[in-house]
DNA sequence: CGAGTTTGACCCGCGC
DNA sequence: GCGCGGGTCAAACTCG
């Protein structure tokens, strides 16, 4: 790989890839090299940063943590979701949309909410989306076995669409991974309960679940087609619990020596650095420094570059890349 | 034996 | 209305 040579986390990821596909611009976030940057300008053209900025339809990082508290603890709660994980994240309102490998571009723009505000209150309360989605895992399995009656029929579209509305609002972030293995560790215990082969790509998506009780966050996987050394991380839901590698000290226990060099390598890491600099004070509980510290590190070595983008919104565009800055001079 | 994975079937939304 | 594609289910299977 041509970044291959360049310390990934030094690596100067300032680069801007304004795209439309549904004549709304998107931002993503900076990518490996010119090269990869061009691949995601292959399926549309490449839009000015200006109209994007000019956009008023969209808002920044900045404006999102300074302009409200919702915003502020959007970010807040969406940086919770991964628990860790990575590197650049940001609300998704659509549930039915969805980070296609390969249509990266199309899967940004289409996420973007007209209304990001709805995403927030309707998300505001973890515990609650977390029994409300209990609830829809078991409305999932019913109308299974009761579909032989009419009667159930209503109910069951009832459900469904209920279920449907429900996912629309869980906030959804993806990470952009450069990494030779799909399934990177997070510190959370995932189940995969799916796999599907993704159009026009091929490479399969798989589907997972965390594996806590009452837990309800998924997380699908894919790598890019395009470039295959790219793995996509989508995160839907929020947990309701700690990070089980963080429990007691875990996080530090799972980390093999060499993969907490990693970790002192990687020093102040961009996400752990976000996390302290952007979460209010009621956020920062324990888990998310070394969850962050176990995501970077993971033990196969196998990880080379961690990358992110904001899938929607054009979120962090602003406020990331002078925060990387500031990471790595 | 329990936890996790695989995989074909099913359901639903959406576009044509 | 129909077909396609995404998402989920669940039985069968694998693994430790």
């Amino acid at each position: 790989m041509s970044n291959e040579k360049e310390d990934p986390y030094n690596y100067d990821p300032f680069h801007y890839n304004i795209q439309h596909r549904t004549g709304r611009p998107v931002s993503v976030f900076p990518f490996f090299d010119d090269n990869n940057l061009s691949m995601y300008n292959q399926q549309t053209p490449l839009q000015n940063l200006q109209e994007f900025n000019d956009d008023p339809s969209y808002m920044s990082l900045t404006n999102c943590l300074h302009g409200s508290m919702d915003h502020y603890n959007t970010l807040s709660r969406a940086l919770d979701v991964s628990c860790s994980s990575s590197e650049v994240i940001s609300p998704i309102e659509d549930g039915s949309k969805k980070i296609g490998a390969g249509e990266l571009s199309a899967a940004t723009n289409e996420n973007l909410p007209s209304t990001p505000n709805s995403s927030i209150s309707n998300s505001s309360s973890n515990d609650g989306a977390a029994e409300e989605d209990s609830g829809k895992i078991k409305k999932d399995k019913q109308p299974k076995e009761s579909t032989t009656e009419d009667g159930d029929g209503d109910a069951k579209k009832l459900s469904k669409t209920k279920k449907k509305d429900k996912r629309q609002k869980e906030p959804r972030f993806a990470f952009l991974t450069k990494s030779e293995i799909d399934h990177l560790e997070d510190g959370y215990r995932w189940r995969k309960y799916g796999q599907k082969a993704v159009k026009n790509s091929p490479y399969p998506r798989s589907y997972y679940r965390c594996t806590s009780q009452k837990c309800t966050v998924k997380k699908r996987v894919e790598r890019s087609f395009q470039d295959p050394s790219i793995v996509i991380t989508t995160y839907e839901g929020q947990h309701n619990h700690h990070c089980p590698a963080t429990l007691r000290g875990n996080a530090t226990g799972m980390l093999s020596p060499s993969s907490l060099l990693a970790s002192a390598s990687i020093g102040q890491s961009f996400p752990q650095d976000l996390l302290t600099r952007f979460l209010p004070p009621s956020n920062q509980q324990g888990n998310q420094t070394s969850m962050f510290y176990h995501s970077l590190a993971p033990q196969n070595q196998q990880l080379q570059q961690h990358q992110l983008y904001a899938p929607d919104y054009g979120l962090l565009q602003d406020l990331v890349p002078s925060f990387i800055h500031k990471q790595h001079p």
